[in-house]
DNA sequence: TTGTAGGCGTTATCAC
DNA sequence: GTGATAACGCCTACAA
């Protein structure tokens, strides 16, 4: 099948001008007499002719479209974060060219490379869960492919960084599970080599030593792909319930994880808070209608999505070449909810 | 910021050949020598060079890219979709661009008007809420894009579709409820534009009157923006209770319809089931740790976006036009859980 | 004011 | 077996 279309030189044939006359005047040149240009703009409208933008990208070396990679759309989180990376660039006439990386390095790998080589203009990037080395990012980022980084960023590559503020959320969370009067403190948490793993876990610490309690490392559990691979969950859960002193609490510190286990103990009919606490990240917008509703740590999703695309078209759009670049730190939002009040004995 | 990278140009002027020779080598035609073909190819290699997929579509007409255009993707049901089609593309080597229509008449036509225009070989559909005429589209289908339509669906174009059995999910969500003893069925549905609001309309008037009861026009409320908007669900609910006889149950006919009536019930201190039951189609993977745990028809979400991927992509690489094409209906599931079981008196 | 020519990177055709 | 040339559609010096 093939999609034929009006160019240029149609035009040009039909109106016995040539192709550059043509072109000039739909850009409106002034070198173009008045009449030729009605003229050209008339029949242009006419045949309803679109200039091909593979064309244009081909001429000017820049295909006005942008790739983002995540490790999956089908997640309360990213699929945020991609509307508003979406919303952003359509404003500014730009192309959103989805990958997932299905928190797998090779698929990453593939993935990005696929969209470099010049069918991108530049990349928003959130790291898969296996992702331990970026050379490949290295590599096209020392190219001058321009790329910002969010959520799971890193800090080999200098360039522009969206995150939210999880330290902090970390932190709110458990110290809140702190003031509920809970002291055995679980973490169920992504993989060790992320940096949002690393963030929420320095938080969690904190908030304990602040409380004069010493971090287990029997109750912090690396849940390598993120929750993605509910059986993981499953073993982390089910580890950290074998323990001789059982947590009271949990602060699960990803979205997917913190609806898997608030799932997988209700199939082990383990009361929540009663039995255990939860505290979750989660941008769920159905965390209050969960069983029990949940308290939970939410980042600005969209915010940060349309940050991200903001300061990636920036550095597109710049003339001469950026080295200050910035780190922009969302805050996020607790909203305590049931599952982690304190119940009566 | 620019990207500079390698061509076939710099291969040739590095090995003393020309262009012609390399590109053959690079494709390995059998007009070129061994050795030569090895040379080319090392040198290649080892400089990391990537064809321009701008040049190659330029050259070829077609852009290897498929446009997909949603309401949302910021949905249980639509990222799920998307996670499909991005999963069938990328193994078959097309790039994914999003557009969101934000259930809105004007974006949709601006969106699929920038993906069309030879940026993209074709188009994965699901009309917005607001859309009552095609006319955009089967301008461009006459104009030979392949498109192919998913969920909300049109009778104007003759091409592949895929959807759920809408009419028996929602012919079995509502007779569920009538088994249970509810007679005052009420439906909180979509925009009744759209085709899926017609099917699952359909099913549940079916169901009345197969056990002998009359479908009330009362008891039907269509929300235009399919639940984007909080308020006009709202609405929609309050106008329920304010009738005379209320309803006892209510089947919502959409995903965020669903999550957002049981939040509302949940804020206006109604019991559901006691109070009011309710079944929902939705696609969120929590809907059982929701409380009540909801009763719901699951769409096949992940095997639509595959389905219509593959159809999509059978219609770009035929050698011949199609001239049948296929609608295929994919089972939903109706769990049963919570929030439709008849509680005793 | 309009037109010619060359180039963006790749590939296909045809000549050597 | 290799290379020159033209073409995809658009843009832009430069020439007329």
């Amino acid at each position: 099948m093939k999609f034929e279309a009006i160019t240029i030189k149609d035009i040009a044939k039909a109106l016995h001008l040539s192709v550059s006359t043509v072109s000039k005047a739909l850009r409106g040149s002034h070198e173009i007499s008045e009449e030729t240009k009605q003229q050209v703009l008339a029949y242009a409208r006419e045949n309803n002719y679109r200039p091909n933008p593979i064309a244009q990208s081909l001429k000017r070396g820049r295909s006005k479209s942008i790739g983002v990679i995540v490790c999956n759309i089908d997640n309360n989180f990213f699929s945020q974060v991609i509307n508003g990376i979406e919303s952003v660039a359509r404003q500014k006439d730009y192309n959103v060219i989805i990958t997932q990386s299905q928190e797998s390095y090779e698929r990453e790998v593939a993935g990005i490379e696929n969209l470099s080589s010049r069918s991108v203009d530049g990349l928003i990037i959130s790291l898969s869960a296996e992702t331990k080395n970026v050379d490949h990012l290295i590599r096209l980022h020392q190219k001058g492919l321009p790329m910002v980084f969010f959520d799971r960023i890193t800090d080999e590559i200098a360039t522009h960084k969206v995150i939210a503020n999880n330290f902090k959320g970390a932190y709110e969370a458990t110290r809140h599970l702190l003031q509920q009067g809970y002291r055995h403190i679980a973490q169920i948490t992504s993989s060790g080599s992320l940096s949002i793993t690393l963030e929420r876990l320095e938080g969690y610490k904190k908030a304990l030593t602040d409380a004069g309690l010493t971090p287990d490392p029997q109750y912090i559990k690396f849940v390598q792909h993120g929750g993605m691979i509910p059986e993981e969950t499953q073993q982390a859960l089910a580890e950290l319930l074998r323990l001789d002193v059982k947590p009271d609490a949990i602060f699960t510190a990803s979205d997917r994880l913190s609806t898997t286990t608030l799932s997988l103990l209700k199939k082990m009919r383990i009361s929540v808070p009663r039995q255990v606490a939860l505290v979750g990240f989660t941008n769920s917008i159905s965390a209050d209608i969960f069983y029990p509703s949940l308290s939970a740590v939410t980042q600005p999703a969209l915010e940060m999505g349309q940050t991200a695309t903001d300061l990636l078209i920036q550095l597109l759009e710049s003339k001469r070449p950026i080295t200050q670049f910035q780190k922009k730190v969302l805050e996020t939002e607790l909203k305590i909810r049931d599952s982690s009040i304190r119940q009566p004995q």
